[in-house]
DNA sequence: CTTGATACG
DNA sequence: CGTAGCAAG
């Protein structure tokens, strides 16, 4: 294998072979030329709607979550990440690939006031790898590092905080790897990931949030037919996800949006892939059953840079 | 030891404890403020004189060579290293620390046409690690790497061309490393380096030039005193010097400017030191002593950026 | 501090 | 492409 070639060949994340796509024409246009057989069609972006504070039963949301693969927070910090989130002002801040140790934080987020209770997770040997956090504003009753399994815990993947309420947990899911090298490791991991939430969820209502590290379906990246076979799209992760939801969980955004094409949270550096919204939908907001009634909205900041991923928000009334 | 302290106690290069300066007052200052005692100085610079372009006995030059440690030339490439290049417009250009296989290098300088003669160098086993150049306008009679002795060309630190009346050699000398880890390898290199000069200065006329990793003596460094065990100007480093000169070659920059302090080619990118210009001479140009009186001028370019070295010139009447 | 190689995504 | 760590200077 070449050691650094410009392509991969087929396969890799963010690739566009020239389907022509169904809903060409939905979007924005330069303007109104008579538009010939190959005529050049600008990319077709997503604009998230407006956000809606009340449930469907009409009650104002109460808890404001958003979450945030920052692929790397001491980059994404100088690329002013936290400013927008202090604009976004959430009751929680979840992040995920911080990839800094406690230490090396920056100080104005280590000890950002806004945010009393903070709680961060780093791979125990790989310096620089993984680790997520978890901000919020109340205290919450108890907080967790991992899903309880030695083996799956050494990456700093998973904080669980339990509110009165509810349990947020923020998960890192691994990712299968070029070449899916970790896939095997992948399916062990969704399994018990998967009976550590159903635990949760049987004891209170659990919202998951994170970097969950698979495209759901087809609608839920640019480039289904191209990716079959890459960390994301496989089979196997497709159906981890599937058993998470028939487990009992809600994949909030498309709960609300189930038909919404385009809709993506992750797009990779490499083709100029976000300039064309050639993406994935890989971050999201999963809760409990019980929660339904609950959701008032669950949203894609897709305009926010900071990170090859956007933020995401979701409004519940509990 | 710590993993990335801000300072690391004494000895390191670029340090400059608060020695009272003799000439303090040679250069630039602000304004004529009435000085009191601890007074703030300016930093010492030190500024060439004009280009002399002819040789003592009258004689225009007929040969002009720069030598540059870029420090990385993809990265001194897009610092426009090359553009400056090109306005000095050297006869020949010896470049140190490419640290570029050849199948990396950026086009415009792989194929550029005002030196149609390229050689490159590198190390062999480390990609990215040491490696020099050498371009000339006219061809060579013949050129080669290395200085004969395995053990000493693995690392792509030599190149002679031969000219018909002269032997130019451009050299990367091993650094003695933090800690002087290498200073034992660094006095057989010295040793290997100085037999093989002999052997060519034996044969005809020859110009050494590049980054020979050494300082001389105290005037060649902004602060000998705490330098004393630092790799560059350790008494081993600084003899293998003495016994180059000794063997018949002149040091053509401090054999013109005896006296002449502040004049560095290198400083440390660490603590601001260029700006201060605390820096160290390590780039040198040498000729065999019948080349005396052909010397015109050896030039320190210290204003020109692009590198943690500054290029020089050698103007020379053959 | 800055370069480049490497791992990972 | 871009963020980390690392080795080297």
């Amino acid at each position: 294998m070449p050691k650094r070639g410009k392509k991969q060949g087929g396969g890799d994340s963010g690739e566009e072979p020239e389907v022509p796509e169904p809903e060409a024409k939905k979007n924005k246009k330069e303007g109104a030329k008579g538009a010939k057989e190959k005529a050049v069609e600008g990319p077709i972006l997503y604009q998230d709607p407006p956000d809606k504070l009340a449930s469907p039963g009409g009650k104002r949301y109460t808890l404001k979550v958003t979450s945030w693969n920052v692929d790397g927070l001491r980059a994404w910090f100088k690329k002013k990440g936290l400013e927008w989130v202090r604009e976004e002002g959430p009751d929680v801040l979840c992040l995920q690939e911080t990839k800094c140790a406690e230490k090396l934080l920056p100080p104005e987020i280590r000890d950002m006031p806004e945010y009393p209770h903070k709680y961060w997770a780093c791979s125990d040997d790989k310096e620089g790898y993984s680790g997520v956090a978890l901000l919020s504003k109340t205290e919450p009753l108890n907080v967790t590092y991992g899903i309880g399994e030695e083996e799956h815990d050494k990456e700093g993947r998973v904080i669980t905080a339990e509110f009165p309420s509810h349990f947020l947990v923020t998960a890192y899911v691994p990712n299968a790897g070029r070449g899916l090298v970790r896939l095997e490791y992948r399916q062990q991991w969704d399994i018990a990931f998967r009976a550590y939430l159903k635990g949760l969820d049987a004891r209170k209502p659990l919202i998951l949030c994170g970097d969950l590290n698979v495209a759901h379906k087809e609608i839920d990246l640019k480039n289904p037919k191209g990716n079959k076979k890459s960390a994301g799209f496989t089979p196997q992760e497709r159906e981890g996800f599937g058993e998470l939801l028939a487990a009992g969980f809600l994949d909030t955004f498309r709960h609300l949006y189930p038909d919404t094409p385009y809709a993506y949270t992750f797009w990779t550096y490499m083709m100029n892939a976000r300039a064309k919204n050639v993406g994935w939908r890989l971050d999201y907001f999963l809760v409990s059953q019980s929660l339904q009634g609950a959701v008032c909205d669950s949203k894609i900041r897709n305009q926010v840079m900071g990170s090859d991923h956007c933020p995401i928000t979701l409004y519940v009334a509990l």
